[in-house]
DNA sequence: GCTCATTTCAAACGAACGTTTGAAATTGTT
DNA sequence: AACAATTTCAAACGTTCGTTTGAAATGAGC
């Protein structure tokens, strides 16, 4: 009943010119359609009406395609997640290589986080930067169904990059380090879901997903001055601050 | 028709011993089972009838004391955000009354942000920490009625901060202070919003809101390194790491 | 040109939603 | 005790939801 997984191509891609008339095939633009709503409203708020009307499909491809909401949901955020997580991965592996047998510095391995991401954020003339504000709103969802869906689309790539910055920071104990990673990733999420955490605090950038450099050498040096910070002492003063 | 703001006590409050046996009142009831229920499905996905039947009162207590599911969303909210916000500011000043004319290091600012949260987290017995969980997610909502009930509620404390830490830190440029304290809040969110993102990461830590003080000696010293990390020159190699 | 699998479509399904209503119950005041 | 105001209640309102259905349209292989 259902179609098989295999992409097709959309009929008429011989022409040399991209777009000769026709729009792109249904679960494509199902596909765009949803991931631009589902940023927009959230998962719950968004209804399949909406999805399939901006998409200009009819009410029930959805259910056809993708079997589901949940699964359309999921297919939205596998398009473009996996590739990025591959390309971190890979990123990371080319600087170690390059590096030889000198470890990494924490910005390098930062930046393999951090630049699949922005170039996700950029190459997508269109639903690149939505794509990261989704992701951003799907870590604080508490949807079971969700939860269980980035944790294994991210346990390889987290993995990965635990035993860099483990390499990268010999100094730091292992449960400390858990940590400051777990500081890392809301910075990071927060500053890649975008514009809307910004307006909040009475600052707006427009140029927030134009000028990934500018943002790399903003973000990196913060993240990576809080990874190498030393282990405070015990008697330094902390738990006085309770009083007062 | 409805009834006043004024709150009211509980009918047999007199007695020494809090709970006779009458449960506290409907306005209450409703407010516990709204937080916890909000936190663990989102305010699209949990319905009015859930609420109520959890807080055992009828149906149309909510839209009669509250007037509609997103008020009684805001009073969820201004319930607790409000001292807290309060307590945080009330925290600088003493601080700063305390230091005199020398400015307040990055950790003790730090400090009076976070320590308001983590006694929310600590004081209330039950929703204290569910309701840091539930904030972390509104943070990540995209709808405008929460956008802007936030915005309103945290820009007289944002403001209040932003000064003080200008003052701490009087060599970093004012735009990139703004980006850093958006990275600190994307950490504390990230960590008082709590264990679901730490499984996400294949780590989990069960005393995440019981003990304070070990929470603060990880997160300060990891973010005020951040905060004075120097500027990086033009030129120190973050435009080659895009290649490869 | 016929066949058959794939895709699209209009229509309807039952369920659940937020909200309203008007009467009953309760409470506070005289 | 009697009245007025407040609060609770069961029932229903109209809408919208995700999903299913069966027929019509479309495409490829022979």
């Amino acid at each position: 009943m259902n179609q098989s997984n295999a992409q097709r191509l959309p009929r008429s891609a011989e022409s040399a010119v991209e777009k000769p008339i026709e729009l792109a095939d249904t679960k494509s633009r199902i596909l765009d359609a949803a991931e631009e709503l589902f940023m927009e409203h959230g998962f719950e708020a968004t209804s399949l009406r909406l999805i399939t009307t901006a998409a200009q499909v009819n009410l029930a491809a959805v259910n056809y395609h993708f079997g589901s909401k949940e699964e359309l949901f999921q297919a939205v955020l596998t398009r473009r997640l996996d590739p990025m997580n591959r390309d971190r991965m890979r990123l990371l592996s080319n600087y170690e290589t390059s590096a030889g047998a000198t470890p990494l510095t924490c910005e390098k391995i930062l930046a393999a986080m951090f630049i699949p991401a922005m170039r996700l954020a950029r190459d997508h003339e269109k639903g690149g930067k939505n794509f990261l504000r989704l992701l951003g709103r799907a870590y604080a969802d508490p949807a079971p169904f969700i939860r269980e869906f980035l944790s294994h689309q991210y346990s390889e790539m987290i993995a990965r990059f635990r035993t860099a910055f483990s390499s990268a920071l010999p100094h730091i104990p292992r449960e400390e380090l858990s940590w400051r990673l777990h500081y890392v990733m809301g910075a990071l999420s927060y500053t890649l879901a975008g514009a809307d955490v910004l307006k909040l605090f009475g600052q707006y950038h427009p140029d927030l997903a134009t000028n990934d450099e500018l943002l790399l050498r903003r973000l990196a040096p913060f993240l990576a001055a809080g990874l190498r910070a030393p282990i405070p002492a015990e008697d330094d003063g902390y738990q006085l601050l309770y009083e007062a």
